[in-house]
DNA sequence: GCAAGGTC
């Protein structure tokens, strides 16, 4: 039984290059599959175990994303849906238990294509708008601020407005306007109680209205009791305990954090404590077996005397929550002890065992009696509160009535006033938004399910748009409240909750086969599209934020190094993403991240005569490696990026494997030992070897396994040599091409040319005086045409932006 | 470097 995605969706590699890829275009971009966990081969696992079989029975958790699946199983397997010969089924299950399992064994039924469609629609237009505005807004701001602190600035249909739900209140807060208010407040002395009695109008927000009223109190000088009443009220137990709930308590009573509260909660489920942790019902199946489930806790010293008297009673019925189809309420499912557990993990067991023995505990009752009363034409009345049946409050005690008793009084009964208070106080705005509240306000718009709760708001702290402060409550950055002001100015669809629901209910009716699902994606993302549009184009209003925040990238970081186009000095930027800024050119150059960088011995790349820079990563054993930021930003030849990776992952490449690339991690020469054999010739800028870069061949290209640098040969040479020939000027080695006639530059082919590559005006006149033509050049020269990375000019303005803040149109 | 959804 397989619950987890074997696919999962993302663009080819042609868009996976961020200044290469104009996010528009991502809109119409093909998506392919590709496997979520590769090592773990389970398609192919999957279709060896299918070899020779006559039957696939699909068992899989029997909603949307669980039909998807099916169709990625079928599709491993080579089954066909229906084939007669092997045939493929359904499984329908609401539950695991013998029953259940018999009876959809005995009623397979056909899996539901529109269902595993309606997923598939979701997949596509949930990776192309997040991906396309991420892109978008993280490049833009990055090339211009330099104190943004943010690797990248993220945007989704449910983190957005998961942030959304932040500042909001946020702004509530800051444009509260505290009022003064005033309260009438007589107090009685009765039967041994000193009583304040409570105003039937609440407050007053006119001090002179107020004190006319007290005056009138104070005047009158006995308070009259006019009538007197009591009635049974009950708190109603529990329902059963699903994820949400518990993510909720275990943040505003336990103090844990969502995504550790699910990481606790899935290792007490692997470890055999509770029921599964990710559900969404609050319902127990009828033919559920309280008695066993509490059995063991009878031996817990805390609860367990209550949890015999409930067995006892024989009365356990659990109150009929939702049931939502998908698995039981969260059950412990068997005897913990603190050491077992420890700390938070024994602390959250504590809970679910406790909300557990509530849920089929009686309901509290309790009376309420209230007394009226009457004095200079004003009411007033005081409650007091009497517990008749604890119920299941003896073993959730925080939700206990407060009792509170009140003296005798017969109606008719007139009372001395022993003072009139005026209290006087202030209206205070709300608190910042609890990480509870914010669960409740997910959960109420469909924003995530049970499972991914926790890692979208795990995701606008990660992206530092919010803090969690004291109390758990949710403080958004000034990134975080830029970003959301701004789309509020744009487009406020961006930021509102309705955008999921949007999507939501447009693949609904993918699911329910009434609509195409390539047309209804095909409409759904134009509409996105045309946002997108509208966004870029309006982007300096969200930018006016931005600018009143923080500080232009020209008035950060520090002198580092010199850049080849300008000559000038750019500056280092350390905060995340580390890069270069080049004030001048105004140009935006990423480096290595995670590490230090400082100049290398001052020595110029000769590709672009950016100067070199050597970056260490962090830590002990730590690699260094030289590189030139220019290069690094604008890879001059195909593969280099595999290179790059590498050094960003930390897996140096081998030399001598991978055709012979040479080793950036290791700049040493014994490193290279597989390239030096290749070697042309010299360097001539940092004297590290230039080899045959073997990737462009025949196209012939040299490259510097040091710097990083790249010379470029001319079309068509199919063979290069060296030769004894020291060039008379720089004393570098002259090199000999040789070409096809076919493909010569030159009018004579296939002949033989000879120049030096280091000194241009030389190696031109070298090569004039041999055929008149120079064809050594670094490779695009100076001023090329890509930019380097960041920069927003002319990016991404293709969108059209006729119907700027249109709502969403159904399908 | 990017989304949201699963999950072990």
């Amino acid at each position: 039984m397989f619950h987890c995605l074997q696919f999962s969706v993302d663009f080819p590699a042609k868009y996976q290059d961020w200044t290469a890829t104009d996010p528009t275009d991502l809109f119409q971009a093909p998506i392919v599959k590709t496997e979520s966990n590769p090592k773990a081969h389970i398609p192919r696992h999957l279709s060896q175990e299918a070899r020779g079989c006559s039957h696939l029975v699909l068992w899989l958790d029997c909603d949307r994303e669980g039909e998807n699946i099916c169709f990625e199983v079928i599709e491993c397997t080579e089954f066909v849906v229906h084939d007669t010969r092997r045939k493929v089924h359904r499984a329908r299950f609401s539950s695991v238990t013998e029953k259940d399992i018999l009876k959809a064994m005995d009623n397979l039924v056909a899996p539901n294509k529109d269902e595993a469609l309606a997923v598939d629609a979701r997949q596509e237009i949930d990776l192309k708008v997040g991906v396309a505005f991420t892109r978008f807004q993280t490049s833009y701001f990055q090339g211009k601020y330099g104190n943004l602190d943010a690797r990248v600035i993220s945007y989704g249909p449910c983190q957005t407005p998961t942030l959304g739900f932040c500042v909001q209140r946020y702004l509530q807060i800051t444009t509260f306007k505290p009022e003064k208010f005033w309260i009438v407040r007589p107090y009685i002395l009765q039967g041994g109680y000193d009583l304040q009695l409570d105003w039937e109008r609440g407050k007053l927000f006119d001090s002179e209205v107020a004190a006319m009223f007290q005056k009138l109190v104070m005047d009158d000088g006995f308070v009259k009791v006019t009538d007197m009443s009591e009635k049974q009220e009950s708190k109603t137990r529990p329902s059963g305990l699903n994820t949400v709930n518990l993510l909720k308590v275990a943040s505003s009573a336990l103090g844990l954090g969502p995504q550790m509260a699910m990481q606790i909660a899935e290792r007490l489920y692997t470890q055999g404590f509770i029921s599964y942790p990710r559900t969404e019902s609050t319902s127990y199946p009828l033919s559920f077996d309280f008695k066993g489930a509490l059995g063991p806790l009878v031996k817990d010293p805390t609860c367990g005397p209550y949890v015999q008297q409930l067995l006892n009673s024989g009365h356990l019925k659990a109150r009929q929550g939702t049931d939502a189809g998908d698995h039981p309420p969260i059950t412990p499912m068997r005897l913990a002890t603190e050491d077992m557990l420890g700390g938070d993990a024994w602390k959250l067991y504590q809970y679910i065992c406790q909300h557990f023995i509530g849920t089929v505990s009686a309901d509290c009752k309790y009376a309420r009696t209230m007394v009226d009363f009457s004095v200079g034409g004003e009411s007033f009345h005081c409650v007091g509160l009497r517990v008749i049946v604890k119920g299941f409050t003896a073993v959730m005690p925080w939700l206990a009535v407060n009792e509170k008793s009140l003296p005798q009084f017969s109606k008719g009964d007139k009372i001395k006033i022993s003072k009139v208070e005026l209290y006087e106080g202030y209206t205070t705005a709300p608190d910042y938004l609890s990480e509870s509240e914010l669960i409740s306000l997910m959960e109420k718009h469909g924003i995530g399910t049970d499972a991914s709760i926790s890692v979208h708001i795990n995701n606008i702290c990660e992206r530092n748009y919010v803090q969690v402060q004291g109390g758990r409550r949710l403080v958004p950055t000034e990134l975080g409240i830029c970003l959301i002001r701004g789309y509020q100015c744009i487009d406020p669809d961006l930021c509102l909750p309705d955008i999921r629901s949007f999507i939501e209910h447009q693949i609904t009716l993918v699911a329910k086969g009434q609509a195409d699902h390539s047309r209804v994606v095909h409409h759904v993302l134009l509409q996105f599209k045309q946002k997108y549009g509208y966004f870029v184009k309006q982007i300096e209003n969200m930018d006016a934020l931005f600018e009143a925040q923080f500080s232009p990238l020209a008035d950060s970081g520090r002198v580092l190094s010199r850049c080849g186009k300008c000559l000038r000095y750019m500056k280092y930027i350390s905060t995340q993403p580390s890069r270069l800024f080049c004030g001048t050119c105004e140009e935006v150059y990423y480096v290595p991240q995670r590490g230090a960088v400082k100049l290398y011995k001052e020595l110029e790349c000769p590709l672009d005569n950016f100067q070199l820079l050597l970056f260490s990563m962090a830590g002990p054993e730590g690699k260094t490696f030289p590189f030139c930021p220019y290069c690094y930003n604008n890879p001059p030849f195909e593969g280099i990026d595999t290179l790059f990776s590498a050094v960003k992952t930390g897996n140096s490449t081998t030399p001598g494997k991978g055709a012979g690339m040479p080793c950036f991690l290791c700049p040493h020469p014994t490193c290279r030992h597989s390239l030096i054999s290749q070697g042309v010739c010299a360097c001539p800028e940092c004297h590290g070897t230039l080899v045959l870069d073997p990737v462009s061949a025949p196209k012939w290209r040299l490259s510097c396994n040091l710097c990083n640098c790249l010379v470029s040969l001319p079309h068509g040479a199919h063979r290069i040599s060296t030769t004894k020939d020291r060039c008379p000027e720089c004393d570098s080695t002259i090199i000999e091409v040789d070409f096809n006639k076919k493909t010569s530059p030159l009018k004579d082919g296939n002949t033989l040319h000879a120049g030096c590559i280091l000194c241009d005006e030389l190696l031109h006149s070298l090569i004039e005086m041999k055929h008149g033509k120079s064809f050594f050049r670094h490779r695009g020269g100076r001023g090329r045409g890509r930019g380097g990375r960041g920069g927003h000019r002319g990016r991404g303005r293709r969108g059209k932006t006729e119907d700027p803040k249109m709502s969403f149109r159904d399908f």
